[in-house]
DNA sequence: GATAATGATTACAGATCTGAACGATTGTCA
DNA sequence: TGACAATCGTTCAGATCTGTAATCATTATC
């Protein structure tokens, strides 16, 4: 039951978990190229779209959610923070935490983020007619959410673990 | 036209783009997770894949396939060699480049690997009716051919180069 | 008011990557 | 034939990246 030729000829392009982790990687890359021109790597356009999300986070939240140890985030907020796009807050009531929010600069390069996002969607999704690219945002969800994905927060910064 | 809260709110949780991205870093970590039972990581799975689909191929093109570079891929295919999976051998034509192999070992691991890849599958599209998976394999797939991507061949195994 | 716990930071040691060099072999061309 | 360039596999050293653990300030516990 292993050589039927034409059960396995779907096997050598990959099933859906294999096309996602393959076109993921590709349009990782291709969205790290695009956002190089504005001088930010894919985790710093993430850490801009999660502080207009849900501002005021402290460090260690962030670092969390971006899946990195809090003593690599310093230096990679250290580098924002120097460049003028973040704030570093103390919380009154709690001095030991950083309230981070986004300047004027972040937000007016966030706007910049968002042109090239969308125009990113457009060119990954040059094969679909608009109703399947509506379809595909659909499924994708799904999946999504039944595997318990974070809405609007990208994990993957982080080299992936083998044990 | 950058506060309608209609045309917004989708961006909170990505388009395709980001949703492929998303997903397939997920999914890529969970792949990593359940071929480390079979003490492999997944380019050390790409590859046994790749030598089954087209052996016979030289380092150096199984290395550009990988997204590695050649100074990378050796001591990479070492490391399979010492376990048995992999073979070296001579080209007789052309004595500078090896073709290599699977070994009986390594085919036996692919089939195990195999096994693996189907039960991942399944968990990766719980959310979705046997239709909506096929259909969402066919969308992927137009995704994939229309960027280019070799079919079956993961170039994902480096890290996001900047530039 | 002493002790434990938490957030941010730093220090450090280990892994990992990159690009340039090297020996061996093959192609080219006078 | 013989010199020269190109290719493949490999090695090596420098640079880079990564996670763990220790440190300091602040806050919670009791």
């Amino acid at each position: 039951m292993s050589t039927n030729r034409e059960k396995e000829s779907p096997a050598f392009r990959g099933g859906a978990a294999f096309l996602l982790s393959q076109l993921g990687a590709h349009v990782a890359q291709q969205f790290a190229d695009r956002v190089a021109e504005l001088d930010l790597t894919p985790a710093q356009a993430g850490l801009l779209r999660m502080l207009v999300q849900a501002p005021g986070r402290s460090q260690r939240e962030l670092a969390e959610m971006l899946g990195m140890p809090p003593s690599r985030f310093v230096p990679f907020a250290d580098g924002m923070q120097e460049r003028g796009l973040i704030e570093r807050r103390r919380n009154p009531d709690d001095r030991r935490v950083y309230s981070l929010t986004l300047t004027d600069k972040g937000m007016e390069l966030l706007a910049r983020l968002g042109t090239v996002a969308k125009a990113h969607e457009e060119q990954v999704c040059q094969a679909l007619a608009p109703d399947e690219h509506q379809q595909l945002i659909g499924l994708l969800r799904r999946i999504a959410d039944q595997q318990q994905l974070t809405p609007g927060v990208h994990g993957g910064y982080r080299r992936l673990r083998s044990g």
